[in-house]
DNA sequence: TGATTTAGAGTACGATCGTACTATTCTATT
DNA sequence: AATAGAATAGTACGATCGTACTCTAAATCA
């Protein structure tokens, strides 16, 4: 799929097709799985024929590929890039995840949160889908991380903050909220996930006796 | 399947067999999920003919909720039962914990956690499989938050804990733990996750002002 | 031992999958 | 208007799926 020779400042007419494609891809994706989508049945829900799909990726691997691609280009926009406006520190860090579970709460994808579902999905199958998917996650795990630095170097959290902590207890809320509301039916488990999450950080501006972890 | 009415006490044949097809359909189904469960590779894994497997269930939905019965079942030896000897209370829910933790740490499945996969796979997929999975998910977090209440009513934990928030945290805990190792290869997670435990209910102890669910 | 039930193999069928190849329709430039 | 190239449709192929059916071998009971 060589970039045409053609290509001008205006959208090529694929183009507009092939990000329709990728979103029903990405919201598919969520419900019946990133292996459970077919290009058949992709190609049913934005009424193509089904070479007409294919023909645009090189491969099955290829669509979920770009259709995780597309999904992280989704997070980069409605929860990586809003918190950027907060001040930085304990301030960022609520927004960040304000951003995130206002995202994921809302119905976006039916599935919830895409990259859950493809983690859990992927986490027991090696290959290029699974490594892109731990790269986006660890990404988002690490500016999580970073921040909460920042708000312990500026005094906002206690000193003793184990970042990496902090942010694997923040992560695991909006997880178990995701799996609790898709799976339970629980429409207020992001309502518990952000009492928790409030809490959480209160105690860590008090600086809580939160255990050190010495991994390193 | 109506029990057969030559049944005496000695084991049928077939028993060993069935138990030994469920035994590979639930590792089998953490890694490559539930639906990916195929008839023809069951069969391969446990050297009978696809036909074979077949005979012993009404259909492969019929076979995905067994091998979920016999996943539960294993849960219920490993972890539901050893706490049942430790002292009610605090005690009990720090047993039942360590008891899940080890259990799912330890390499029983290739995908982790079985219902953690089972869940996140058919969290957006109605039918009797996503009901009998949940189903399990929620018979778990009531016992946490059962047990939970007891130790606040035997004075252990501050007064106005709030059984369901907490066991909501111990859960995420112990989900996110398993999508850290499965997904981004980290071995400590579930050590964080002891850290984590352990700190929230030294917490709950101290009767840190958790915030208050209003929900009911 | 002979009769009967069970476990499992073997086979076949229709559906769906991913992929490859060819043909047609649309679009944009000349 | 003619033409070139991109976008999509159409079709075919082999593989695999779940399921149904028949047949054989082993176990169990009378």
């Amino acid at each position: 799929m060589p970039p045409s020779p053609h290509r001008n400042g205006r959208e090529r007419a694929g183009d507009r097709r092939r990000r329709e494609i990728l979103a029903a891809a990405a919201d598919v994706a969520t419900a019946e799985g990133l292996e459970g989508l077919s290009i058949a049945g992709l190609a049913r829900e934005v009424g193509m024929s089904k070479s007409g799909v294919a023909a645009h990726f090189d491969s099955k691997e290829d669509l979920q590929l770009h259709a995780i691609t597309r999904a992280a280009a989704g997070y980069a926009e409605h929860v990586i890039a809003p918190p950027a406006g907060a001040e930085p520190g304990v301030a960022r860090v609520r927004a960040m995840m304000e951003a995130w579970i206002g995202y994921v709460e809302g119905v976006e994808y039916r599935g919830g949160c895409f990259f859950a579902s493809a983690g859990a999905e992927f986490s027991a199958r090696p290959g290029a889908v699974r490594n892109l998917v731990a790269e986006h996650t660890a990404s988002w795990i690490r500016a999580l991380e970073s921040e909460i630095r920042t708000a312990t170097r500026l005094g906002e959290l206690g000193p003793h903050t184990d970042e990496r902590l902090l942010a694997f207890h923040l992560h695991a809320l909006v997880q178990e909220a995701n799996l609790r509301r898709g799976l339970l039916d629980d429409d207020g488990a992001f309502d518990d996930a952000r009492a928790l999450l409030a809490s959480a950080l209160v105690d860590a501006a008090n600086d809580a006796p939160t255990p050190q972890g010495d991994r390193t």
